[in-house]
DNA sequence: CATGAATGAGCTTTCATTCAT
DNA sequence: CATGAATGAAAGCTCATTCAT
């Protein structure tokens, strides 16, 4: 399953990587053993065993366990802040008439597209839904960064849609939040029942319950 | 040492009382412990110095720092089943219309009232929406099943409402879900600016947006 | 030879204690382990074992190994300071001719009792001259603070002895530091070749060697 | 193992110097490092950034840290040595009266000078009054053999004073003790309280002590 | 020869749990 | 029942030493 565990033939021998692409390799495997067992629950040992390292090379990219969650979170923050700068700002076609289905699948495109992106990985979406949570104070802030950042974007597409007459005025930042919300709910029943993310699906979905409500027409 | 007064004579009864009384009041300083620290930066000295207890008085009520928690959960779980199964059935009232704003209105009422009993207190927010999560195993799977409570509640309403053609036929399953999700993250919120949790104004605006959606008219 | 190991019959049988009792008997076990082995040599857990506790149990009476010596080399900079304070001032009987014998003798006395107490349980030398130095900042604080307090002693009655015209003018503080040097001297080479510490005769023939000098008469 | 021997052409006799003054280097670094820090405190790391040498290269030269420390205090023992056997013999001239000033003032000249050269470093007399000492079994003994060397000298001189009547009869390897003791208390004070080691006052005063005691003429 | 990434034995320290009092 | 001193497994972390490059 995994790349990153080392080849069993070559027993103790050691392996020689260049620094950020241990560092990488490292926080790959913290990735993975806090994604399965949780921060607490994993050593140290556990991390190191799954990269095929000794426990001192751990200490010589990381400060300390607490660290290598703080590192593996900026990590995350980072490819986030990636995507979310790298987004087009939304765009309303001309012409686009609003309560249309036409508006509706519109809205969907755009939120598949972006969760897709932030949720597709099953092990980022455990540390940041339920490893990383309550671990630790600085963690959780860098958590909460992440999450800012992508209600933020959603709450930046309202704004537009409310300007351009096709969402009512409303509360940007609560809604965002309610919507986001709601997805995540949504990848965490996933998580919990071990079944795969179908983040398509997911967003297809909300943004349907979304933007219609569940009223009968 | 203890606060809980002594009487000699006849124990018996009381005793018992006391030793159901004790239990609660531990779980109580756990709660509290557990709400302000999360479960793995407690120590059970802590909640043994609030409770004002020796260390292995604890013992005596509870297996192991783990089955505090699992009996706090399960606390929390039975407290949250009792609403549940007094709360009455929905009964759409006859000539109800949907899409009205009487629709709207009926639906806002019967969630603030569920909301407001569950999420009232902050403590125990706390715990099932941070602390709680991803400490352990079992305990995971008690909330998961104070979850699933809960969202059962929704998804019956839904399917009632539903039936009754006031509600569009929809997963209610997943809407369920949803809709707790967003629920979840705006108490979350509150809970990390350590804001009052205004559950009322929150369901509200939870209903309207489940039941209007967005979209503008 | 030592009273502090535990009884082999009762094997990992716990053992109670007061609290101040245990402490002192730590501490007797972390002197006898540091004077034999030096402070870096010796671990945590050959404390813990002569002292027959579990290595957690050192840890409710000391933050950490630092501690130890901190606390071993303040028990002993506080009885060396009961020592100085009950000791009475120097008295020179009157009549007492100086550079005559009598005059030696008085001074021996006074050295010779003063340098028993101190020197005369060789674990505490060891660490007092050995085993402390160097090994923490604040440990060597208190053995410095240690040292001014028998130099001062030496000093007062050095200065009280000038004074009576015993002694000629001379710098007080130089003189003290340069005698107990000497003395130190001495007992760390009995120290060194495991001979036992002779502190009667050491101070004897040191106090004769100070007050007459070298020189032929 | 040794670097040291390697001679195929031309280049062997500065190979050979190369490698010996490296040597020397890291053994000046290892020097430094030691007496500003001690021996525990210091890591091999330390001393090779010091040098500005990988962490293997150390290894090359010396077997391990302990060998470090014992190379430093051989290479202080052989320069100490070679004091000694370049200083000559005590030679009492003819007509020199004992007690009189000038007894006391060519005592005095001697020591002057010799402990001059000892002790007129202070990161050496640093590592050997503090660092090196209790650091470890096998360099406490070379400390003790340059002790020994010192020591000796003294007694030598004292046992020529005797024989030519100028100091009164005494055990010369006691008093050698003391004396020697009794210095270094006044540099390692020095050394406590960073004041420069003012050698020369030291042994003059000293010199002054030891030969005419302190009683009152 | 030089390097510094990699190593892991060994140490300190924590804290849930036990048990003599 | 209550206690809190005692426990020791288990974890984190350091750093002298090794070795592939």
């Amino acid at each position: 399953m995994s790349v990153l565990v080392q080849e069993p033939s070559s027993r103790s021998r050691r392996t020689y990587k260049r620094a950020a692409e241990r560092r990488e390799q490292i926080l790959d495997c913290a990735l993975e053993a806090f994604s399965e067992s949780g921060y607490h629950q994993t050593s140290v040992a556990d991390v190191c065993q799954r990269a095929g390292i000794g426990r001192g090379t751990l200490y010589q990219y990381f400060e300390d366990k607490r660290d290598l969650l703080v590192a593996l979170a900026e990590r995350i923050a980072g490819r986030i802040t990636d995507l979310v700068d790298k987004r087009p700002r939304l765009q309303i076609p001309d012409g686009l008439k609003p309560t249309g289905d036409e508006a509706v699948a519109f809205i969907q495109d755009r939120f598949v597209e972006f969760l897709t992106v932030i949720f597709e990985d099953e092990a980022t979406a455990r540390v940041i839904l339920k490893a990383g949570r309550g671990a630790d104070g600085v963690v959780d802030q860098i958590l909460r960064r992440i999450d800012e950042r992508v209600v933020g974007v959603i709450e930046a597409d309202l704004r537009a849609a409310i300007d351009a007459g096709i969402v009512r005025p409303l509360d940007e930042r609560l809604v965002a939040r309610f919507f986001m919300g709601g997805v995540e709910k949504l990848v965490l029943s996933c998580l919990d029942d071990d079944r795969p993310i179908d983040i398509e699906n997911i967003a297809r979905e909300a943004a349907v319950l979304e933007a219609r409500g569940i009223l009968a027409d």
